[in-house]
DNA sequence: CCTTGACTATATAGTTACTATATACACTAG
DNA sequence: CTAGTGTATATAGTAACTATATAGTCAAGG
């Protein structure tokens, strides 16, 4: 596209032109993908300007994940036919990581909403709150399951999380039933589960029961739990309310941001029925 | 989030479960990021599942960009707040990095687009045609302009492409005015540009003049495209047109597709003003 | 009790696409 | 003639693993 054929620039010249570094220009020398036009009896290397286009469209191919063993591939047999084909199947590649990054940036959202409304919590207050309908992705069940049973589901609902691209950022949290909670088995949860703001369809997810939960806050290891089960239920004695069906437990604190099980918080959230009077 | 801790997992079933080489797991160990809980007198790791929670987030973290070295440092003073932190840095960085995925997304649309349309031009037939207003981010003057000059002006002009993001995925071209052409200095460009089908606000876009354009193609090297030059004129002279103020040519195949110069082929753009009669 | 096969460990080298460093030669200005 | 810049090659280092070689461990079957 000019006619500015004539300068013949140096490997420093011609790698300021590209904006990298002369090694770069001398390793795609050596491995083959981008060689100057001329060598003199002295071994300086001289590169055209028309040269600039070749090194541009290599840096477009490494953008869309093409290693330059790839790239040479295609350099060396090209044809409008195999770079039309190129551009399909990049277009898809391009189209699948866009879709990649939107669910991260939804991950991250997530988290940031989590930790900014966690940062603004009494964990010592204990409130009864109507929570609306929310749908939940859940793991098979592990009631009174075996360790490498518990290692398999749980492979499976990670595996299951990231192949349908289900982690949304919110908390892995665990549901037990009234009857375990009755028998004081706090954690010998029925289900792990994972909250889906905008569910995906085709997907078999668990509605919670929408109605009033009772919330607090447990501060410490989860071998202590039983003292703030202890705290809600007395709680719930003062209230007037019932145990309901099911009882979910989510980390807000944990290894990610806290260094010590001390500090680990677990938000309890006991589905509750007002008692009639 | 699990009361089955029980199970210490060996190196080989904890790497299934973080669906990741063994190796990579030492790998962890030896930097210090990620450590089983015990070892045995023999050396041998075992890993709690609880473990396989710091692993996801590690994973989380290296999506996002940093380093294992990064990670570790995070990890070593993380609170809500640092986690908070870096979740917002994260969140600016992958917008950005969604918004030049967007672009290249385009680019490759584009050069589909621009191929599938060459594959169905017969090259040998000239047309004349109307052209829709069209945008396009100019260079400085060339005209007449020194090697070295040029030299800078290509470098300033993809490098404005690059920090703007104006590459579209369409052909750098040249203008040529019409007293160049008359002269017969066909490729003595005075502006190189690219077409901005959606122009960015806020930049210098040189408008095309819209109007009548005889449009026809050079088949191989430039150094002969004065021929196909002739060919159009005859051509105008047979359809009674005069030359107007520019020419545009654009490749459309070239050194990204093509292996030899022979193949090379270029578009030409005159535009044309009718002759009254 | 011995062997086989599947596991575990460590140590070292290879991978990609460069970057950095060391050493030697070339060219240009004062 | 020398200083300062440029060029060249060769070699080593980088990140985050992966692959390979060698050796020790363990449970089951004959």
């Amino acid at each position: 596209m000019n006619n500015k054929n004539g300068k013949y620039l140096t490997t420093g010249e011609f790698a300021k032109l590209c904006k990298v570094n002369k090694q770069t220009l001398f390793y795609y020398d050596q491995i083959g993908l981008l060689s100057p036009i001329l060598k003199d009896e002295k071994g300086y290397r001289f590169y055209s300007i028309r040269q600039l286009e070749l090194f541009i469209v290599i840096g477009l191919l490494k953008d869309f994940g093409m290693s330059l063993n790839d790239i040479q591939q295609y350099m060396q047999n090209k044809s409008p036919e195999s770079f039309l084909t190129l551009m399909y199947q990049k277009k898809e590649e391009i189209v699948k990581k866009r879709q990649e990054i939107e669910t991260k940036e939804k991950i991250i959202e997530a988290k940031i909403e989590l930790m900014e409304e966690a940062s603004r919590l009494d964990f010592h207050q204990v409130r009864l709150e109507r929570l609306p309908e929310a749908k939940l992705y859940l793991s098979r069940n592990i009631e009174n399951i075996s360790d490498d049973e518990f290692v398999e589901v749980v492979s499976d609902f990670v595996d299951e999380l990231y192949v349908s691209q289900l982690d949304t950022g919110y908390p892995i949290g665990g549901i037990t039933k009234r009857e375990q909670v009755l028998k004081g088995e706090f954690t010998n949860y029925s289900y792990l589960y994972i909250e889906q703001p905008n569910p995906k369809e085709g997907y078999p997810y668990f509605q919670t029961v929408k109605g009033y939960f009772l919330i607090g806050y447990h501060i410490g290891d989860e071998q202590t739990i039983h003292k703030t089960y202890k705290r809600l239920f007395s709680e719930m004695e003062r209230l007037n309310l019932a145990l309901g069906d099911y009882v979910f437990e989510e980390y807000i604190y944990n290894t990610i941001v806290k260094n010590h099980k001390e500090h680990y918080v677990t938000k309890i959230m006991i589905h509750v029925d007002q008692i009639e009077s």
